[in-house]
DNA sequence: TATTGTTATACTCTATAACTATA
DNA sequence: TATAGTTATAGAGTATAACAATA
C-alpha cells in the first residue's frame, strides 16, 4: 500500500509529462505548419522521422518503434505514400512484407523538421544547463 | 545553425517523450478500465485529478492547467457532471463564472485513480533509483 | 498455426469559429 | 471592449475485430 506522498508524486509526474508533451507538440505543430504543405500532420511527421532512423523497414518495425496500432500505421503509410514522401517495394525474401524508404521529398522534409524540432526543444529546455539535459536524455533512455 | 548532433538529440528526446507518454497512458488505461465504469475516459480521469488539486475552480482554471481548448473542456465537464463526478454552482461575485467541485463519487474515483497511477508509474520508473526519480521530477518542474 | 498487412468501424480527442451573457 | 462559457462542426488520432495472403 503506497503512502500519500507516493500517490501525489505519481500524479504530479503524469501531469508534468502531459503538459511538457503538449507544449512540445504545440510548438512543433505551429512552427511546422509552413513546412507541412501536404498536411501530413504531427503523426505523419513523427513517422517520417522514425523511418529515417531505420529505413529500409517493414511496417511492423515502425509499429514497434512508435508503439501505435498496426492498422493505424497502414493508413498513415498509405497517406504518406500517396503524397510522395515514402516509397514501398515488395520484400524479396518474404512475400508478406513490403519495405518502406523515404523518397527525396521525404528526406528533405525530415531535414526541415529536424531543424524545427531542435529549435523548439532547445527553447523548452532552456531552463536546464547542458549537463542536466544530458542527464534527462539518459534517464529517458533507461525507462 | 545547429550542428548534426543537436538535431539528432532533439528528435531523440521527442521520440523518448512520445514513447514514455504512450506507455504511461496505455498502462493507466488498461488498469483503469475496471474502475472507469461510466467511461469517463483518460482525459476525463486527468481532469478529475486536476480538479482535485484546485477545487473549487472555474473552467478557465482547468483550461490553463491542462492546456486544452476551452470548448473541449466545456463538453468534458458537462459529461462529468452528467455522470455525477462533478458538481457546479454559480459564482456569487461573477455571473459569468460557474465553480466546479468533485462530488463524493468523483472523490472516490480520484482516490482509485491515484493508486493505479502510482502503481503504473512506479513500474515504469523502476530502472531509476530514488535519487534519480527525484531529479527527474525536479527537472520537469523547471521546464 | 502464426505473422504481415489490410479493411471497416466506432469512438475519443482536438481545433476553429461563431455565439450568448456578463464585466 | 474584453472575458467566461457554450454550441456546432470538422478533422485527426486510437482501438478492435475480422479478414486475406504468406510463412
Amino acid at each position: 500500500m503506497p503512502d500519500q506522498d507516493t500517490l501525489a508524486s505519481a500524479t504530479l509526474l503524469a501531469h508534468q509529462m502531459d503538459r511538457f508533451t503538449r507544449r512540445m507538440e504545440a510548438g512543433i505543430h505551429q512552427r511546422a505548419e509552413p513546412v507541412d504543405v501536404d498536411r501530413v500532420g504531427p503523426l505523419g511527421g513523427m513517422a517520417l522521422l522514425a523511418l529515417h532512423e531505420i529505413e529500409p523497414a517493414p511496417i511492423q518495425s515502425l509499429v514497434a518503434m512508435m508503439r501505435r496500432d498496426k492498422s493505424q500505421m497502414t493508413r498513415l503509410i498509405q497517406m504518406l505514400e500517396r503524397k510522395g514522401y515514402v516509397e514501398r517495394h515488395a520484400c524479396a525474401t518474404d512475400g508478406r512484407v513490403s519495405l518502406m524508404r523515404l523518397s527525396d521529398k521525404g528526406r528533405d522534409f525530415v531535414g526541415a523538421m529536424q531543424a524545427i524540432m531542435a529549435d523548439v526543444i532547445g527553447d523548452l529546455l532552456k531552463p536546464l544547463d547542458p549537463q542536466e539535459r544530458e542527464q534527462l536524455t539518459q534517464m529517458l533512455q533507461k525507462i
